[in-house]
DNA sequence: AATATACCGTTGCCGATGCAACGAAGTCAA
DNA sequence: TTGACTTCGTTGCATCGGCAACGGTATATT
């Protein structure tokens, strides 16, 4: 037989991420039209206190310029603050403002509820999903010197 | 609990997703230059034989545009040929040429061994996760009426 | 102390992407 | 036949995202 890319599992998994993010986008959009990185900087945020751009950048998975372009947006929205370290002023330090607390608190309902919506449906293959995905992420990004594109879809 | 960002299955999907594309990428890179659109185009018409824009874009999880310009590389590469149908004229027929077939060919042999590895990789949980993906992917895009982006990352 | 080197965050730039409008072509009904 | 309405593929446009270069700062070496 000749290769079947609905058979293909990096295409599934680009194509469920999709999927998955469409949907959970339709519930938080009514609540503030956030991007993908201004909605990973928040959460990041929210759990971890005061961090660095740096820090959001290695934990989140997404690019300096774009955490740089979203905490500048969510400090316009007035959902963060920006500040410098005090004692190396090369860093910048972001924090949530109680706005930005407040929005999290909304936002984190809706992604709980969206995320207890999601297992249900998959059932008890959850967790075996969950392990799979801890396994796939852990991979080795080091097998990957350089790359070029792939055979997925956009995750927004 | 405050919400946890690293625990929120459509942003573990995403990474996952980006992960294994990159892998992937990294695999058929050096055989050929290929995009996203490019590769999910050349895949389906490898199996598919003559196909419309629209066959595609309904099928591939792709935009009529990205399939638009996909094809006119790929013509413009010597991989496919652009014919117009016989009885409707607003058709755009495609069809692998030789040369397109050639590559599939090598291609879909590096594709199957990665897929094979993965799944090596993912032991027995890998039929679930099969199962899960096709539950997550076959779910309702009816229940999207508008959207605006999510908490994932990108899968190129 | 002075220089070289490494790191942080911002910005410019270019290609990729999604949406919407358009021309072309087919269908249906009067 | 004529004219509204739908469908197909292309193209324009605005945005997004990744890469790389830049200014600014800290650290290491001499």
């Amino acid at each position: 037989m000749t290769f079947q890319l609905d058979d293909f599992l990096p295409y599934r998994l680009s194509v469920a991420a999709s999927q998955v993010s469409r949907r959970f986008a339709a519930r938080y959009g009514a609540e503030a039209g956030l991007t993908i990185p201004e909605w990973r900087v928040l959460a990041h945020l929210n759990h971890s206190g005061q961090v660095s751009v740096r820090d959001i950048h290695a934990r989140v998975n997404l690019d300096k310029s774009m955490v740089s372009r979203a905490a500048a947006r969510l400090e316009g929205a007035g959902y963060l603050r920006k500040s410098g370290h005090e004692t190396d002023r090369r860093l910048v330090v972001l924090e949530l403002t109680p706005e930005g607390r407040a929005l999290m608190e909304r936002l984190g309902r809706i992604a709980e509820a969206f995320q207890a919506e999601l297992m249900a449906e998959l059932g008890e293959g959850a967790s075996v999903l969950e392990e799979a995905l801890t396994r796939l992420i852990a991979m080795p990004a080091a097998a990957v010197p350089d790359a070029e594109d792939d055979g997925a879809a956009p995750a927004a």
